[in-house]
DNA sequence: TTTTGAAAAAATAACAATTATAAATTTAAT
DNA sequence: ATTAAATTTATAATTGTTATTTTTTCAAAA
């Protein structure tokens, strides 16, 4: 499935008529692979098969992507971690290890869309984010 | 009513050990008075009549009242925004102009109480924003 | 294929928000 | 009024990100 997004993403590039490029690749195939990584984590899973990778190439294809809308920046304190998946999920964020996990709730999905219509604006995106202690050890 | 958010913070903080300081309690007034601000805000308005005031200091007294949960950071691309109220509300985000304004819905809210609860984890803090277009002009 | 022009990557450098550190000042208890 | 600890300030350092310029690469056409 993560072949799919791929896919998807190279599709998308010429469709639009930018360039698919090794790195373009790689940032994506970082972003499946890992699961909230921020850029510096993006950067450093790349390094360990791909020579190197300047951080303006992440940022600018984060950015990219964000204005497909095939991506979603999360806020944990003072890092940006970034996440593939644009559909409306919620986050469970712990407040100790700042680490960010997708909550996989049929129920609270839908609830969540319905608050979606409520929204007295148009809004076209919703981020629904729970902050508790995912006490670890 | 900001007498009382004033009053609140003076006797949480002699409560807790910490001393009340002019600085503390315009940084506060700054948060009572100003809607969303950023810490470059809260300078700005607190040297309007203090004569100044170093960052050092707002940035400190938000921490402090970060840690005694009566204030909640907002992330808005590169800007923190502070806001003073950590009740249950949600937020709609202008992906335009990036401000952030209250919700003032009672049924969205009671939704979210309702969430909050049947959260799989052990939540303390829920955060809901809404993110569209506020046309301002 | 080879050529070619535009787009993208890399290598800096620059920036801004925040954090850390050390010295001076202020609070509030005695 | 004195005093010790807490707080503010001034300053420097750090970090994540953005801007700029040069070099390289992609992909379309010859």
């Amino acid at each position: 499935m993560q072949e799919d997004k791929l896919k998807k993403f190279r599709e998308k590039l010429t469709e639009e008529g930018f360039k698919v490029t090794p790195q373009r690749i790689e940032v994506v195939n970082a972003l499946v692979k890992l699961d909230h990584p921020t850029a510096k984590e993006i950067k450093q899973h790349i390094e360990d098969r791909y020579p190197m990778i300047s951080p303006s190439t992440i940022y600018g294809t984060l950015d990219l992507l964000e204005n497909m809308g095939e991506l979603i920046p999360i806020q944990e304190g003072s890092e940006t971690k970034y996440d593939l998946s644009p559909e409306v999920h919620p986050h469970f964020i712990c407040e100790e290890d700042g680490e960010v996990r997708d909550i996989d709730d049929p129920e609270i999905e839908s609830k969540l869309r319905e608050l979606l219509k409520d929204c007295p604006f148009e809004a076209d995106r919703i981020e629904l984010n729970f902050y508790g202690k995912c006490n670890v050890e």
